[in-house]
DNA sequence: CTAGGGTTAG
């Protein structure tokens, strides 16, 4: 019960905040809201720490919106009672319709903003370069790249950098190559986060030659090898159980005093790890410090799941008691490994008790824990709690696999809790969210055997949807 | 901007 409380609260804190935002919003937005009467305990309490930005009236109500076309139609209100948009706005809206993908959208802003002449910073082009990315739309991100200059924005080795390792994640080595040779055109000088993306790149395909030959060519060059470098190779042969060179190159990096840090640390561990060393890994951790490296969180996780894997969780919430004691504070990641393992033993409760103690130490549960944390509900058949999860989830905006709804759906229905299974398909209705024919099908046999007529109206409303 | 313990999607 008392578990349950914390959840719950932060849906009432976010009821509280969208309550504040149409308050906010229906308000003109000139001077005399800029400075909000003391009397309204939302603006005081909410603002403790008040960052020069969000002095701007029209940049604090844009973050306090989800929709693209609400934050369109904001901006463009703005302009109409005669504020004048300066480059804060336009970039803010910029990384929020990007985020959103609506790239039409940015693209009109864009125009807008070389018509009047705004300057840009670069963070604006890489972050779009990054966005475009992500939707594998690599052609538009090249097409931002080549642009940006037109907006008076100065492009440096950081631009041609992003542009490279989004072509790289997109599988497009050759183009990225091609733009890597052309930097010298460019007037860009080369450094070792270029050479490190692209040696990435081979190691990605698994062509360890190709890598190799960056790397010398990165010598030539006279490009100073980074730990980076050394991180991506030896973590490519820790991977592919090539232990022996990777201690090799290990000490050809101290050779050439660059330190390994933590991360370095952490590959080797995990090396051993994979042999089934862990006695060895663990030791390592200690042997680092001894090096004047101090172990972090990438060591502790390394063995925690590794942990995880062979089923000995308990043994990695001793290894969290540790961490606690070194006063290293365990983030979101941490917590994850030991949810995640918990839940797929069936133990979603602890891993419940888990999520809460987190929120306790005030770290953020994030769209992974949610997920892990509600399959692991629904897997041990526990659709109550799987519910008050998935509330919590939607409150802090993540949303569950379709997959995962179709099974939370299910099994409310053979429960006979007729009256969730359908507010779980009003949530999947407005996410807009949909799954294919056969799921639908088992979920009214599901439905026929319990015969309902409330829960097949809201079938047939969300298929039609 | 690059490496990394977990996971993660239309």
């Amino acid at each position: 019960m008392r578990d349950h409380r914390s959840l719950s609260s932060s849906v009432l804190i976010t009821k509280r905040c969208i309550a504040f935002r149409h308050h906010y919003h229906t308000s003109q937005p000139d001077k005399s809201t800029k400075k909000p009467k003391t009397n309204e305990p939302t603006t005081t309490t909410h603002k403790v720490t008040r960052k020069p930005w969000e002095e701007i009236p029209f940049l604090t109500d844009l973050k306090q919106t989800e929709d693209t076309e609400e934050a369109l139609s904001l901006f463009h209100h703005y302009q109409q009672t005669g504020f004048r948009h300066d480059y804060p706005s336009y970039s803010s809206l910029i990384y929020k319709l990007a985020k959103s993908r609506n790239f039409e959208a940015v693209d009109q802003i864009l125009r807008i903003v070389r018509y009047r002449n705004v300057r840009c910073r670069e963070s604006l082009f890489m972050g779009l370069i990054q966005h475009y990315g992500k939707t594998r739309s690599v052609d538009k991100a090249v097409d931002v790249f080549n642009r940006m200059t037109s907006f008076d924005c100065v492009r440096t080795i950081q631009s041609l950098n992003t542009l490279i390792n989004v072509l790289v994640d997109c599988n497009e080595l050759e183009k990225a190559r091609s733009f890597f040779d052309g930097a010298k055109d460019m007037r860009l000088r080369l450094n070792s986060v270029s050479f490190n993306i692209l040696i990435k790149g081979f190691l990605d395909k698994c062509d360890w030659e190709g890598a190799c030959k960056v790397f010398d060519e990165m010598l030539e060059t006279e490009v100073q090898p980074s730990v980076v470098t050394y991180n991506s190779l030896i973590g490519f042969l820790c991977r592919n159980d090539d232990l022996g060179k990777a201690k090799s190159l290990f000490e050809d990096m101290i050779q050439k005093r660059i330190r390994p840090n933590a991360v370095t640390f952490a590959l080797l561990m995990r090396g051993l790890c994979c042999k089934g060393e862990y006695n060895e890994a663990k030791k390592l951790m200690f042997d680092m410090e001894y090096r004047g490296c101090k172990p972090g969180l990438v060591n502790y996780g390394v063995l925690m799941s590794d942990l995880g894997k062979r089923g000995k969780i308990d043994e990695a919430k001793v290894l969290l008691g540790e961490m606690k004691k070194r006063r290293i504070k365990p983030d979101v990641v941490i917590y994850n490994i030991l949810v995640n393992h918990l839940c797929s033993e069936g133990r979603a409760p602890e891993a419940y008790r888990t999520l809460t103690e987190m929120q306790m130490k005030g770290c953020k549960p994030n769209a992974a824990t949610y997920r892990m944390m509600l399959d692991g509900f629904c897997r041990i058949g526990d659709f109550d709690s799987g519910l008050n999860v998935l509330n919590a989830m939607l409150a802090s905006r993540h949303s569950p696999t379709s997959a995962t709804f179709v099974c939370l759906v299910s099994g409310l229905i053979k429960g006979g809790n007729l009256d969730h299974a359908c507010f779980v398909l009003e949530v999947l209705g407005k996410k807009k969210l949909s799954f294919g024919s056969g799921p639908w099908r088992n979920l009214l046999c599901d439905l026929c055997i319990k015969d309902t007529g409330a829960c097949c109206e809201a079938l047939s409303e969300v298929i039609s949807t």
